[in-house]
DNA sequence: CAGTTGGGATGACAGTTGTTCACTGACACC
DNA sequence: GGTGTCAGTGAACAACTGTCATCCCAACTG
């Protein structure tokens, strides 16, 4: 009898806004309902550990906290994650996973330079705007406390760098570059993409002025830094 | 007997390395050994504090834990601070009063160009390098947990943005600028210049070659900056 | 020289924390 | 249909946390 009513609650608190999130993860096939079960509660862990992070950073946020949050018992917390900064990392791969693929939209396109410029602004304020709180996390924890979040954050956007520096590489304008000088102008932009999404974290919850500002801004910053590479070669 | 060896005790952990330090703010004047105790113990909760905050972050920082590695009791903490935040706050002015030394030894100076920028990026090399606990913690909290520090940090950062705007401003190159253009090429500047700090933060220890290599890569996007700042106006 | 002040020590308070353990019962597989 | 696997449980652990009222005694004031 006892067992009937906890697990009925742990299915209630576990499955709320999850059910439809992960279902295009398991699939049409029969993955089994065991293994389900296990990734949809996985999955609670990750959101919950999300919604408290949006106050908190990592190093100060508690097993017991989140497993409380979740209506999971603290043990079970290790049949997920090794300790916190292992659910860190897992969380900086979702981050980037959604970030992702908002990239490929950008480099997919071919435009002009002043295109090129909009079109990424407007990219990175759509991604905080739908998932700012995987965007503050990531701000937070850059240079956090916890080592292993850190350098998984580093490694994301190091590759990030590369696949843009190539990118660069493949544009007429960069005839004459180093391979150097383009991997500078990469890093260059990529800090700045990431201090252009600070800028709109916060500040843009339901204030379009001021993030038409912020973007406006953005937009000049990432201009001005395009006519100096037009001009790096001039001597 | 034993009050005077606990007192001995406590002196010994609260002075060590801290007679000196302190002796300037003092002054000659005598300033009555009651404050000047006080303010003795109060520096030694921030240097243990920076000490202890190179590893971890502030939200994760107990109050137990640093007054133990003071030798202080737990309670003589409330003396000095209102909490934990507050303590922070106090680190965010301390560090930042060692950074504006260095910034107007910048200011002063008029050269060319280059020079400018080699002058920067060496200031940005020896302020990490003789301080890198105090910008390790700026690093970490300027997007940390706690709120009051974060604020604090933000607004250090917004002064220093208005100084090199108005310095920017002064410059015949700043000719036809609208004051906003000039505004957000100094936020350009400065969020850049945390860059390079944090870039030099990760490997300087002894390592003269890739602070080398990483000064050579922030020297070139300063330049490419300001080439950009230099064709803003050609149509 | 007394009296007051206040920095600091003390010890206990009531919670909280992370981690481990044996255990259970629903699922998956043969 | 029986059996092993394993996600999740709940209790117990020791160590830790911030906060408080209280006392001590050196340092200041008059």
């Amino acid at each position: 009898m006892f067992t009937d009513t906890s697990t009925l609650a742990w299915r209630k608190s576990a499955n709320d806004c999850l059910l439809d999130d992960v279902s295009h993860i398991l699939g049409d096939r029969p993955l089994g309902a065991r293994q389900a079960q296990k990734l949809r509660t996985r999955q609670a862990l990750l959101d919950a550990g999300l919604r408290l992070l949006e106050h908190q950073s990592l190093s100060s946020l508690g097993l017991r906290e989140l497993t409380r949050e979740v209506g999971v018992a603290p043990a079970g917390f290790y049949r997920h994650f090794r300790d916190m900064s292992d659910l860190g990392v897992a969380l900086v791969e979702e981050s980037f996973g959604s970030l992702r693929e908002m990239v490929r939209a950008i480099r997919g396109e071919q435009a002009k330079a002043d295109e090129v410029i909009d079109g990424t602004v407007e990219v990175i304020a759509r991604y905080v705007r739908e998932h700012r709180p995987h965007f503050r996390f990531i701000a937070r924890e850059r240079y956090g406390g916890v080592q292993p979040v850190r350098e998984a954050i580093a490694d994301e956007l190091r590759l990030f760098a590369e696949e843009l520096a190539s990118d660069l590489a493949a544009q007429p304008e960069s005839e004459g570059w180093s391979p150097q000088d383009i991997r500078m102008l990469a890093d260059l932009y990529v800090d700045h993409m990431v201090m252009i999404a600070i800028a709109f974290l916060d500040v843009s919850p339901e204030d379009p002025g001021s993030e038409e500002e912020i973007a406006n801004i953005a937009r000049r910053q990432l201009r001005l830094i395009r006519l100096g590479r037009s001009h790096w070669l001039d001597d």
